[in-house]
DNA sequence: CGTTAAGTTGATAGGTTTCAACATACGTGG
DNA sequence: CCACGTATGTTGAAACCTATCAACTTAACG
């Protein structure tokens, strides 16, 4: 029995184009990897070695200026695909940002491997065109917004990305969200393209508003959903 | 005799993973269009109907907050693919910067056509793979760059992209490029995150530092690459 | 040649960053 | 289990960069 029968991503990831065979057969490239919380996968700039499957944790993409500047240009969550096929030189580091556990696969094995399953190079594709879509809906916000837009844009993201994957919990409470988020302050100052103090002012800012509750540095109730909707743009 | 023959793009665009049969077939479901500067091909938020190969001229893809900031998310050019295969909606208008021809598909028509064609599937998925890595990339600059940093590394893409497609020209002299920009000063800053003043200001700055020459409007002349680049951050 | 759109330049205001001090949470070893 | 030290986050004041508003200039086109 593959390995791959037990994981909980089975259904969700690029292998739910295959069938029981051609699973066998990339269980047979690939080996699962746990990632501890800061570690890298891969070093921006490096060529490309190796993809994944991220079958448990939250991973950050991230670039950085010669002087130090970062910025998060992506965010994967179980069941994502990770890495580059198909040649080239990855544009951006891979880090966990929480414990994870991944599924690798050495770049030449999975190409070549990709090459023979049409299938799931169209499930690559799909998933690569709808990355593509969310990545460009971000550059809006990169571009055009202010810091309070940034950072309702981003808790509407989080709340949104984070149900189901055991990251939050719904209460009873109509519009009311509970999120635990992934995230340190500096991160989500990495994502937006802000400073910390700046994420910092303006979550307290939605907080004396009462638009979000803060139990914990890590954690963000929203209070009024309709709110933090317009104060995102 | 298809007219994909006579294709100036046919070698480039996703088109080449066909043979003279399967181009045929393709041929057969596609039309040629030619779209005025200011006209769109696909408007932000209508359902996916229709994708195209640029085969001559420049478009950008933008999206629009509800206030009517403007963010360019990407430009396209000859060879290059438009639109959203395999159903969803588009999350941004395409619209011609210049006098553009493309060759159009109904996108019922293209999505069956592709998942019988793996090649084709495959070209256009290192394309979108590109396509993100360049995305990402531009991601960066619209967070963590300053304005004179912008400036600098929109020039220096220009004149990367532009060179053989007809819209510059290479001087013999060492270091030195023209360039004939396909955007307006406002096209910029909608490309760059900024204000059409702020770009302005920038262009005169670096032209008073002898780093560009300014011939028209629309060209741009790269004095001093390296100090460009190091413009660039 | 006049009209209009596009771009430039200047003065001012505003938002975000920067620098600094302080507060809080976290982990480790006593 | 508490104390301490460190990392993380918050708050304040000032500086800086970019946006905004306004006037002016240049180029394009009939």
């Amino acid at each position: 029995m593959s390995s791959c029968d037990l994981c909980v991503v089975r259904n969700r990831a690029i292998c739910s184009a295959l069938d029981a065979k051609e699973l066998e057969a990339l269980n047979a490239i690939g080996r699962t990897r746990t990632i501890a919380p800061g570690e890298s996968l891969i070093w921006e700039g490096e060529d490309s070695v190796l993809v994944a499957n991220v079958i448990d944790g939250v991973l950050k993409l991230s670039t950085n200026t010669e002087d130090g500047r970062e910025q998060i240009v992506g965010v994967v969550y179980p069941s994502d695909f990770i890495g580059r096929p198909f040649g080239g030189t990855t544009g951006h580091g891979v880090t966990a940002l929480t414990d994870a556990k991944v599924c690798v696969f050495s770049r030449r094995d999975f190409d070549a491997f990709a090459r023979e399953h049409p299938a799931l190079e169209h499930k690559l594709l799909e998933r690569t065109l709808g990355e593509l879509d969310r990545t460009r809906r971000w550059m809006l916000l990169l571009g055009r917004k202010s810091a309070s837009e940034k950072l309702a844009s981003f808790l509407l993201e989080m709340a949104e990305r984070l149900v189901g994957q055991g990251c939050s919990f719904d209460f009873e409470m109509p519009n009311q969200k509970r999120v635990t988020l992934p995230f340190s302050r500096q991160q989500i100052a990495d994502v937006l393209g802000l400073t910390i103090e700046t994420v910092s002012r303006q979550f307290t800012r939605l907080k004396n508003e009462g638009i979000i509750d803060l139990p914990s540095r890590r954690d963000v109730t929203i209070l009024d959903l309709a709110a933090l909707t317009a104060e995102a743009g």
